[in-house]
DNA sequence: ATTTTATGTCGTATTTTTACGACATAAAAC
DNA sequence: GTTTTATGTCGTAAAAATACGACATAAAAT
């Protein structure tokens, strides 16, 4: 057995999109502009309970990892999700859980 | 626009996983367990580049949700993953995804 | 030109996560 | 019965995440 050196970028890249939706609060913002289907501005904050500060603070969370996009208009600036980021990510998750549940594991006992 | 009162379970429920695997060791752990079809000791941290006790910790981590199991068999704890807890989960991420990048969201520009 | 409005950013406090070595425990080997 | 081995847990230190109010900025409205 021998002990790897790193994390593969791999692995790297999937942890950080994982982080990115480890929040419900994000996860929120993530559900509020796909059922809002035309991309709306920052006024998430009075939709989800936290204060304006901390939501853009989470809304920077998720722009850093290019799953949403702001575009400024005017005083407003209009958020949307990035449909290229998200799909790139969600493969990313289907490849690594592709057949992690699907193979015999030959557990003795079941997981309760 | 009413703010909300709370997250719902779901969202977090679905953060709660994103959590359990937004680290980087802990997505080695359920790949190792994944490639390793016979159920492997906490050996593991043999594998991995952290000390014992960090990997015992991340194995808690994911113990604690339900995604993996480890069977005591003398001195070794044989740990696998729990195919039923992490299918749940996986259900639940694609749910929340789902259409989440298929919709036109009538961006005007795109995102780099 | 002033005021209002929508927004980001800064400073800071609190909490959580991460990591490790040291110690405890209990089965197995001797 | 002692020693070795595989493991968990505790204490603690350092780093990161979370949350908020206060302030800064810049477009729009007055």
């Amino acid at each position: 057995m021998i002990k790897i050196e790193a994390f593969s970028i791999e692995l790297q890249e999937l942890a950080k999109f994982a982080k990115a939706i480890s929040h419900p609060a994000r996860l929120a913002i993530l559900e509020y502009l796909a059922e809002t289907k035309t991309c709306i501005s920052g006024d998430i904050s009075d939709y989800i309970p936290l204060s304006r500060s901390t939501v853009s603070q989470h809304l920077n969370d998720l722009k850093e990892l290019g799953l949403i996009h702001g575009e400024i208009d005017g005083l407003k600036i209009n958020y949307c999700l990035c449909n290229s980021t998200i799909l790139k990510y969600k493969a990313m998750f289907d490849e690594f859980f592709k057949d992690m549940s699907s193979i015999d594991h030959n557990c003795e006992t079941d997981c309760k």
